[in-house]
This record gives structure tokens, C-alpha cells and sequence, in this order.
DNA sequence: CGCTCTCTTGATAGACTTCAATGTTAGTGG
DNA sequence: CCACTAACATTGAAGTCTATCAAGAGAGCG
């Protein structure tokens, strides 16, 4: 779960003995808004979530999604009320931990502490990069870019291999994350398929040329913070 | 300082007894790039930086500015390398404070971590914000949106008050850090400027129209996550 | 079978970029 | 005090990318 981090066994066990809710959830719905002020941290058992801003003229910006073992919501151990939220992108089911809880495991295991600073920085690290896509990239530089991530991510989990992994997500979803409109994701979809550089559907995600598909996307991964393992 | 986080007599005196060696730059001067594994926490004792990343292209996406007070690497804790880089904006003086004495700080005073902790969560929130602006705010809006939060975050800190601040930047640094060409910043400035809301010269923004440009802007500070304060 | 959601396509408009030139300002050395 | 220089800001023209609007085609679901 924790691939960017060396914790010891009485840590994993430690971590694995916190009293925990499991609760599943529908197909798009809202876990957390904007503003609340949880008290538990929840983290994706099974399934998919994503972070979200809602704009007061209706538009949506989408942060970042989630996948197994992912942790939600970390940083309301030290700023209480949320300021985006959080919904599910398909059937999920989430573990919920009291802050409580985490703390005290934070308290006895140091280490504990770094590892989850570590993850919270880590996400800092992909927004940084999605930055630089919305920026500074081409809209197909853009797709191409979070293909690559995804995909990296999901191998470096043990989900993925073969270049190929899931992406359950709709192109409207996509093009909220990514900063464009919902038909001009389509369009470039369709460039990149035409291509012969990937393929997907029903939310399965094959990328047919790796290498360049990496190019167009200017991808290095330095950035996922990965440790010793290469996404090639 | 910190002026986000309550920290006891004790801990800022801690704090202050850090060994700290100083150290000036002149204008647009690299203090880190990309790759590297520092030793040390900077931050800024006197003068501005800014946090960057170069793209093969010779393209450029900047993240963040930075004034007084911030200290501008701190996930080196937790991370070893850079995955972007940071440079002066003018004439800069930094404090570098080795990890380890920050570690140790960190063992000592729990409530340390958690407010250098908070620290990062907070920079992130920006990011966040930042992505807003690029994926879903108009050029105008984008640029208001940041005018609004240099402004807060100065007065916050007690460096700004009756709408002015400084804001030592080019057009071309503002155009890298929202994602725009310069010249299009420019169009953005001028009307801006001509419809009375603002002005800025020689590093001096003053903003002649607060609650039209927060509604331009969308602005909405919870984000900043400044605590009790209000910045109206 | 009909409904809804998603994807696809076309046409048009607008926002923003690029290229290139000119104006402005502050700093430097004679 | 003035000429010279180097940044930076401003302007114009042209073109590209991407958004918006609107409509139709599939696909999944009850």
C-alpha cells in the first residue's frame, strides 16, 4: 500500500490493527464536500475516487484520482475543513480510521509520520505536474501525460503490467482534470488512437506505444517519487 | 512566521536556536535545481523566490512565489531530490538549516511537525488553487485570482495593508506561473488597469477595486487556510 | 423497449499564441 | 549630464488552438 515508503513489519502490523469502518458507495457520489470538517480519514479499499473543485458558474476542476490504498483526505489531521471534495468515480468501497486513531499510531511510530507527510508531499508533486501540463503542454501533450502517470502508478502498485491498466473515468472526467472541454479530449482521443498510440475502452486503458507515447508526453517520472522501481 | 500554526514560547524559542548559516543572491539566481538531494531547509530572510521547472522545449511553468518567512523546501525531509527548482526573483537573503538539526527539532516538539507539516499541506492547497485558475478561470479572472492571493497572503503576514503590496515580478514570470503568453498578460494588465481596478508599477500592486476584483476573480481565502483573519 | 448517459461529429466563434517591431525605463560609464 | 545598453513593456497582424453550441449515434440499464 504504502509503495513509496520502507516501514517496519511492527509498523505494518501496527497500521493494520487501527480500527477501521468500511462502507461502500454508489457510482458518483459525494463522500466529502467542501468545507466539512471530518473527523476520520478514509482511504479506497476497492474501487476509484477523485478530488474536485466546483466553480460557482458550474465548471468543475478535477485534482487528482484514486485508486486501491490511496488515502483521501490525510492533510485534515492538520487543517481541519476540507477546501475541494471528494466523490467516487465508480462502486467504491472506502476504510474510514478516527483521527484519533492515526495520531496516536503517529505518536508511538515516527517513522509512521514520515511515511504519511511523504504521501501527502508526493500528491503535492503530481499537482505540481499537472500544473506543467495545463500550463505549458499541448492538450495532447496533456492526455498523453496523465496516460503515462496513470499508468506508472498502477505498475508501481503491482495493478498493472503490459502497459496496460484501467482508467475508469468518462472523457468529461478527463477533460475536468485536465483543464479542456469534453469534445476537444474527444478529438484528441481520437488522434492519439488513430495513431496507433493507445487504445481505450471500457475503461480499460492500453497503451500500444510506450516509448512514444512517453515523447509526445515529455514523461519523466522522477516526479512520482517511485523509489528504486523503473516504469519502463 | 508561522502564521498559520499556534506554536508554544518553547517551541519558537527552539526554533530560533537552530543553527542557521545566511546567505545572499542577486537577482534571478538558482538556488536549487531539479535533481538535486540538499542537506539543508532554506528559507527566506529578506527578498522573494520562486519555485520552478524547466521543460525541454525551453518552456517554463512556475509554481509558486515566495516572500519572508516561507521556507521553500521543506519535503526534502521526507524526499530526498528536487523534482523542480528554485530560483530569486531579486535581490535575496536565505537562511539554510541543516535536516538534521530539523529533524531533531521535529523529535523534540511533535506540534513542530505538525505545523511544518501544515506547511506543506498549505502549499499544496495554492497548487490546487492554482490548478483552478489554469483549467478553469478565464485569462482575466486567472490573473485576478493571483493579485488577490499575493495581496492576502502579505497582509496575513503583516507585510501589506490598504490593498497594496509588492509583487516584484516580470510579465513574463507572471505569464509562466499562470500559464499564459506574455504578451497576452499584458492585454489582461491593460485592461485591467483601464477599468480602474488596479495598478502596478515598479513592483508596487495596488488594488484599487477589492470586492470587484475578488468577484472577477472568484476569489474565495479558505483556501489560503490563514486561520482567524479576515481579508476584506 | 425506451431512457439516460456518454461518445462522436460538424460548424462557428473566440481566446490566446506567435512573430516581429517599437517604445519605455533604469542603469552604466564616459 | 548625456550617450549607450539591456531589460522590460507595449503594440499590431496573423494564425492556431480550443471552446461553445447543437445535433445525432451508441451503449448500457431498468
Amino acid at each position: 500500500m504504502e509503495s513509496r515508503s520502507a516501514l517496519s513489519d511492527a509498523e505494518c502490523q501496527a497500521f493494520e490493527q487501527l480500527p477501521v469502518r468500511v462502507q461502500s458507495f454508489p457510482t458518483g457520489h459525494d463522500i466529502l464536500r467542501e468545507g466539512e470538517k471530518p473527523s476520520h480519514c478514509c482511504f479506497v479499499i476497492d474501487g476509484w475516487a477523485f478530488r474536485y473543485k466546483l466553480l460557482p458558474e458550474g465548471k468543475r476542476q478535477v485534482f487528482s484520482f484514486h485508486m486501491i490504498g490511496d488515502i483521501l483526505n490525510l492533510q485534515n489531521l492538520c487543517i481541519p475543513s476540507m477546501d475541494y471534495a471528494i466523490a467516487t468515480l465508480t462502486k467504491t468501497t472506502l476504510g474510514f480510521i478516527p483521527h484519533q486513531a492515526v495520531r496516536e499510531l503517529a505518536a508511538q511510530y515516527p517513522n509512521m509520520t514520515a511515511a504519511m507527510w511523504r504521501e501527502t508531499l508526493v500528491d503535492a508533486a503530481l499537482f505540481r505536474e499537472r500544473m506543467v501540463g495545463m500550463g505549458r503542454r499541448s492538450a495532447t501533450g496533456n492526455v498523453a501525460h496523465l496516460f503515462c502517470e496513470f499508468y506508472s502508478k498502477q505498475e508501481a502498485a503491482g495493478l498493472a503490467s503490459k502497459h496496460r491498466c484501467f482508467l475508469p473515468l468518462t472523457q468529461t472526467d478527463l477533460a475536468d482534470a485536465l483543464g479542456l472541454s469534453n469534445v476537444h479530449v474527444n478529438r484528441v482521443l481520437q488522434t492519439l488512437r488513430s495513431e496507433g498510440l493507445i487504445s481505450w475502452r471500457g475503461g480499460l486503458l492500453i497503451i500500444k506505444e510506450w516509448d512514444n507515447l512517453n515523447k509526445i508526453a515529455g514523461f519523466d517520472p522522477t516526479y512520482l517519487h517511485l523509489g528504486h522501481r523503473t516504469t519502463g
